[in-house]
DNA sequence: GCGGGAATGTTACAAAGTAACAGATGTCAG
DNA sequence: CTGACATCTGTTACTTTGTAACATTCCCGC
């Protein structure tokens, strides 16, 4: 049972954050650890920076933070820390925003499908067991092999909707 | 009962393509006058562009064109003209490649789904009922409205697989 | 302690997209 | 027909997003 009853996504409701976020940190350090891939300082600050926020965030918005802290001011390091946390599941892009978002799902293999809010441009992800099946049969049908897929969902939040009134 | 037997969406097989593009313009004028929209001459020349391949175009492709055809060389003119056809439907902008294609099903409402061949970017258009139920489910239970919706499957089309052989 | 692969620092660009305002043009009421 | 209003176009200048390329430094296994 969960501290707070509301329901939905945790990115859409109050949340205890700070779990929230130090879970998702160590069970990266968990994953890189096993996997013999290397969290430097650089990447894993970006991913605590992406975590600290639900909000999808832009590359500069990220680099403004890294540079703050004095990780580097030049627009290869983030791209490069994103790159790999990308590659490795612990972030998403967010094509629709050109934006990224911690991923809520870290080392489980999924597919996932993402609930974006223009307004607050908070990001919810959930799981998606397989792509829809029309695409999967168009795919099969032309001999197309699909890799990844993304699945954006724009609209509004709760939060956002009320506040609109 | 069609001239080409291949199986598949018509992005990804041959055919008779001066035929696919000129069906798509005129249903695209006919639209354009039953409700009063303006295909106006920099609209129709980068819609026609758009029909010309099954290829995702970025703007700056069609603004080359553009320019080729003495309609206009500075990027406000292309992205008036795209936002105007994706927001009556005539095109679509492929979020993926930050690119944009026309529509295969113009006129009819429809959430789409695409194939996206990340080698050739060829891209075909599928009818996707609705989005995902896992998707629905989670934006009722958060209070989240769903506006629209991208889906893209990134992947390799056929000739490329065979290509790279 | 050293050799090689991985990660970082830095410069300099390329590509994608927009704000803002002036001018032209279409269209509809009177 | 004519003005008034909305829409579309032309243009300048700029912001945001993303990369190529190369030198340097760091880490890990031997």
């Amino acid at each position: 049972m969960s501290a707070s009853s509301a329901p939905g996504p945790e990115a859409f409701r109050p949340h205890d954050h700070r779990t929230c976020r130090g879970r998702a940190l160590s069970a990266a350090r968990a994953l890189c650890a096993e996997r013999r891939l290397r969290l430097t300082p650089a990447r894993a600050f970006v991913l605590e920076t992406l975590l600290g926020s639900h909000r999808a965030m832009t590359a500069y918005e990220i680099l403004d933070a890294l540079s703050a802290a004095g990780l580097g001011n030049q627009p290869p390091v983030v791209y490069r820390a994103l790159d790999f946390l990308v590659a490795n599941g612990f972030a998403h892009r967010i094509e629709r925003l050109a934006a990224f978002t911690a991923c809520s799902h870290a080392g489980t293999a999924h597919n996932a499908g993402f609930l974006v809010c223009r307004s607050c441009r908070r990001v919810a992800e959930t799981p998606l067991p397989r792509p829809a099946a029309e695409l999967v049969e168009a795919a099969e049908v032309a001999g197309f092999v699909i890799e990844r897929t993304a699945v954006e969902a724009e609209g509004v939040c709760a939060r956002c909707r009320e506040a609109a009134t």
